[in-house]
DNA sequence: GATAGAATCCGGCAATGGCGGAAATAATAT
DNA sequence: ATATTATTTCCGCCATTGCCGGATTCTATC
């Protein structure tokens, strides 16, 4: 079946809608019609179905994403064994380093934070909870796909390619795959300003009995902060302390 | 219009099998056929539609919903500028009082839980952030009605109705109106296991310039800790000021 | 109060969503 | 292994309905 294809083209406009809206933070019809290239009447029938259902509603004459995808949201997140678990050892790995720790999974070859925390000296970032994320750009990322079957990431970046981000960015597959085998050498990624400028990364993976990663832990800051045997020692040895905790209780609970 | 026919029934659908996942966590085609009373083919197009948009996933033979939703109810949460303010406030109520700290808004006529804080002490309870209730059986909801103007109230008690959920529940409507007015003079309401037996709750308006409650903030906790002074006076007291802090922040920033 | 822009409403028609039934796949029993 | 049952996926028809253009109403702004 023809992937570009949807058996319910209706459903798909109206998710396109709804990403509209959140891209805006809320719009009005005939914005969201000219976006979308569609007849103002059509993107209307859709806000009105969805409002009525009560997932958008309808503020200071626009429409705006309700805070009912929340109930969803937070059942996706809470139903993942995970997240209960890894969610204190993220909150103290945010504070013993007092830069952001983050919790990141995979989803249709994306990578979705999970749940992040911030530090006492946490920079402004524009990571936050739910957000999606090149598996390839982020630390998180690569220690996921390193240990995923080979054809499983050659498929991951069929998919999705390998955009350069960053001046940093790898746009080379044969440099990631030989990455990711150093990632499963030393058990830890690192992200040098790779996806965000002036940011550097430290993930570790977080694995299942059968070694696949379910998720990965992180701590991310600047570049400043990040640097010499914090970046290569001290840090990633928090990590893969982290992510080992997290380990133990995923089997014994 | 009618209310109960939408423009768009396929987008309805679509969000029908959707909650069906949530409701279950999971399920299979056929399930869900025999919930919605659909076939299964019908079933089966809307779930294939969802899952290539990213919308649920397919787990161990079951669709789920997906963590995509984290990322839109996460943008309709946080665009509102009460959550920023008031997630500190509510998070020393629980760490002060040791219960249960919640944020409500009202949407489409209902209370949902913007968020919510544990504090040491707190019992497990069924609420999460996303959760909607019916705003007559909170004292979080009743401070939201007691500010809203009587045509309102009454329009929203006509929509949802004055069910009993438990043996304590207002079911009068006089007596209910009664109720929003005492706590209009006071200033702050009280749920007295209107919603769960043996669970109290004390509850506080987050007003804005022209004295509409935006929000509300509230202590939860079991009857047997929320008794005497601490249910009429202190915790009142707390909840009260707690409010008010985010009142102030609210207009000043 | 006039004007322009945006949001609704409305009705027709082609497209497509819904459906039954068949085929494929998975799970379970024999 | 093999048969049996349950579940999922595929397929093509047909009536429904989603989509659209255009008219109307509403809402700002001058």
């Amino acid at each position: 079946m023809d992937e570009r294809t949807v058996p319910i083209k209706a459903a798909k406009v109206s998710f396109d809608v709804i990403e509209a809206l959140r891209e805006r933070e809320g719009a009005g019809v005939s914005e969201l019609a000219t976006a979308l290239e569609m007849p103002t009447s059509t993107i209307h029938d859709h806000l009105r179905t969805l409002e009525q259902q009560g997932y958008l509603v309808k503020e200071d004459g626009e429409y705006r994403v309700g805070a009912r995808f929340l109930e969803l949201g937070e059942q996706a997140r809470s139903r993942k064994k995970v997240y209960g678990i890894a969610r204190p050892e993220v909150d103290s790995l945010a504070e013993e380093t007092g830069e952001h720790a983050n919790l990141l999974i995979e989803e249709h070859g994306l990578g979705v934070f999970l749940y992040k925390a911030r530090g006492e000296d946490a920079v402004n970032l524009d990571t936050h909870a739910g957000m999606r994320v090149l598996l390839q750009t982020t630390a998180l990322g690569k220690t996921i796909l390193a240990y995923r079957p080979r054809e499983e990431v050659e498929a991951i970046l069929d998919e999705h390619g390998l955009p350069e981000i960053t001046a940093n960015t790898v746009t080379d597959r044969d440099e990631l795959l030989d990455e990711l085998e150093t990632i499963r050498e030393r058990g830890y990624a690192l992200d040098d300003e790779e996806r965000v400028q002036g940011m550097r990364c430290v993930a570790a993976p977080i694995l299942s009995d059968d070694q696949e990663a379910i998720a990965a832990v992180s701590v991310s800051g600047p570049r400043s902060r990040m640097a010499g045997d914090r970046y290569t020692e001290e840090i990633p040895e928090l990590v893969l302390r982290s992510a080992n905790v997290i380990e133990v209780n995923m089997t014994y609970s």
